[in-house]
DNA sequence: AGAATTAAGTCAATATGACTGACGTAAATT
DNA sequence: AATTTACGTCAGTCATATTGACTTAATTCT
């Protein structure tokens, strides 16, 4: 361990109370601003990611090899087309780690039966073995915040996520999905 | 535009039935893994993050010092050390970011008054309104997915965020955030 | 008062994941 | 036959992060 700081105090220096221009103003009504959540998902977000990362570590992965190996679990024969819209990264991008994937032999490629120019991605055992145990993971942390929230409290979770895409989008999202079709109101 | 896919067609190949082993066995009950929420996350914090890009983008920054930013603007006197650890990266990556937020004339550093060390971080005024409109940005995006919830939804948004935090790390996020405060359960 | 610790910063090298731009090849579509 | 699509590759670059080593100044501890 070097210079980095894990568990900090955490605590602003609110020592001296000149600040500039805070508690000044508030010109424009500011304080109504939903810093909260904000933080919150931040937060949240970051945590959710991070279980996956000790486990990657191990395969010499990164968080890019794991969301290929999710949509491709998830989504067996996708085309890789699809699958960079998905990801919505270049092809140079997804390239350098899907093969790194295969190699490992936890993605394997096959030639489309209608469509010879399409390379089909399926995960392997190996591969789907590893998905699912990355999956568990997110599972545990998802499963601890549902925790006493309130009847219907997941339906209510589902639809603000939802929400958060632009309307346009959604129908998309909703048939990738799946299982959230139920919410399509 | 390149090679990049901005709008595809998202419709992973359903062609051909003969996926490896999927549909064949499911051998633990991995139906039930929450794949939805997963996704869903994946998603609505990809689009929510996504907002403020084009806005960083004509001051030539990207995400990292929209963070320092962020968390600079709401703790206004913030030392270096705290930053650090609120974020979870090395001195050595905020240096950099910090370097340009300050020749921007966003974030301005000033000496501690009992602590002659620290250097105390505060937006200047340009840096506020830079802060608060990205935060507008958010807000928008946030309001338009509370659309609809059921009364108290809000509230159980923020439990379900505060609570994928772990237990121990709780009490100061709740702190840092502020205005969660009151669904310390 | 001297030693140890802390706050902040710097130099140097490296890794990861993304990008742009330009091309190439095979297969399908028009 | 011409065009488009699916996929891949070569080459260079950028943003953000890392590790490791070291310095300076100021505070705190003994």
């Amino acid at each position: 361990m070097t210079d980095v700081n894990f568990k900090p105090s955490i605590s602003p220096a609110i020592q001296d109370g000149d600040h500039p221009m805070k508690d000044t103003a508030l010109p424009s009504g500011e304080s109504e601003l939903p810093y909260d959540l904000i933080e919150l998902l931040f937060f949240a977000y970051r945590e959710f990611t991070g279980d996956p990362d000790d486990v990657l570590a191990q395969y010499d992965f990164g968080r890019a090899h794991h969301r290929v190996l999710h949509f491709v679990d998830r989504n067996p024969g996708i085309m890789v087309t699809d699958l960079l819209g998905i990801l919505r990264i270049t092809k140079q991008s997804l390239g350098r780690v899907l093969k790194q994937l295969v190699d490992a032999g936890i993605i394997e490629q096959r030639e489309g039966h209608h469509d010879r120019r399409q390379r089909l991605l399926y995960t392997t055992e190996r591969g789907h073995t590893l998905a699912v145990d990355l999956t568990r993971l997110q599972q545990k942390r998802l499963e601890r915040a549902l925790i006493g929230l309130p009847d219907g409290g997941e339906e209510i979770i589902r639809k603000f996520l939802l929400q958060m895409m632009d309307p346009d989008a959604r129908a998309d999202i909703v048939k990738l999905v799946r299982s959230a079709h139920d919410l399509e109101d």
